[in-house]
DNA sequence: AATCATTTTGAACGATTGCTCAACAAAGAT
DNA sequence: ATCTTTGTTGAGCAATCGTTCAAAATGATT
């Protein structure tokens, strides 16, 4: 068979892309901003990703793969299982980082930017945003395990406590002047992760009662 | 003169618009979206109420001003202060309701819908942000000078907390499902209000550090 | 009834949207 | 060197966007 191999790095392009929409929305890129981004002419974009929706598809899933990884990367280099998910809030997460250009957490963007419309992407969306959920659980209920946490706390209380609560300071970032307070709170809160693991010992405060 | 009265109501109109805008946010929502609700042709529209940008603008300040009234009535109805913030939390706000077809708290929304292209709605976008802010602290402030709120508490500090909360539940609020859960924790939240006042006595948990 | 001031109407505008497709270019197979 | 297969190009599609404005309609005034 005769081919010919492709000009542009898919890999490259798919960045370029997430990068466009997380600071963007899907509806405020367009995609002559895509064309401009990924170098590539529309007819090269439709034959490489099918549509605008399957290419955000695609960026969503990346960002979604490079989060967990970095999550589970902090977590396996923290000495233990409360440590390494305090140190990811309190430095791995988009909200904690000031050097991406984070307009809130891309997720929490994309629930209010698609609706009906693209059923797809909210579905993908809500999966993940399960996940993320779940994922969170996981690591209360392995500190539970660990004996890093008391039996008596409710993991999954917990990750919904946790995840409301960074979507939240993602949003207050997104406020002119406050990245800084926000910063701070996203530390508080990994602070108050680490302290979980003092519940019930006198003297100290409970982050969920 | 001889003039002619106006066929729509201006009033209502605004509050069905409110209502859309609420519902689809700023982009989504097209002039025919609007005529369709308002009962109003193009003209109308813009002879009524200058234009798109202007029209949603009227909207937030309406949504601001009822919630405020809300607020208000609700707090003044209180035996106490922290406990008149609380049933906000519990009951009034958006999140703790569940008969409005409420997206999230429209202000947090608009923040992901408008960009540079809409300065203007930022900026008012911003100063209701600010100011829902600065309502907060001011509550807590008053709950320290009668008494409720222990001295050492920074007032600032709870209320950017408490928005930083309540625009997470309203997030979580959207996922499929969820609606119960969000409602929970907006109760559970009023909760750690009324809490706020037993802060420093023994045996009590304490919301923030 | 006639006149006037104002509102309502709705067709149409230019711009932009996501997207298509026939023509062109290029790399491997023969 | 020719052919075949695949990637690239970019003009242009239909649809929709927010918006305008001259004409028609209507209530108040004379």
């Amino acid at each position: 068979m005769a081919s010919r191999s492709n000009t542009h790095d898919r890999d490259a392009a798919l960045n370029r892309a997430l990068a466009l929409f997380w600071k963007q929305g899907f509806h405020a890129t367009s995609l002559k901003d895509l064309e401009a981004a990924l170098g590539m002419h529309p007819g090269s974009i439709y034959a490489a990703f099918g549509n605008k929706e399957s290419l955000f598809r695609m960026a969503l899933d990346r960002y979604a793969t490079q989060m967990a990884a970095e999550q589970a990367r902090i977590a396996d280099e923290a000495p233990g299982i409360l440590e390494g998910l305090a140190r990811f809030i309190g430095g791995g997460h988009p909200v904690a980082r000031g050097d991406l250009p984070v307009p809130a957490c891309f997720l929490a963007k994309t629930t209010l930017d698609t609706g009906v419309d693209q059923p797809e992407i909210r579905a993908a969306l809500h999966d993940l945003l399960d996940r993320s959920e779940a994922a969170f659980a996981d690591r209360f209920r392995a500190a539970q395990a660990a004996g890093e946490l008391s039996p008596d706390a409710d993991p999954d209380r917990l990750a919904r406590r946790l995840q409301v609560e960074l979507t939240g300071i993602g949003f207050y970032a997104l406020r002119p002047n406050r990245r800084g307070a926000a910063r701070q709170m996203a530390v508080d809160l990994a602070d108050d992760i680490r302290r979980l693991g003092d519940a019930g010992r006198p003297g100290t405060t409970a982050w969920l009662a």
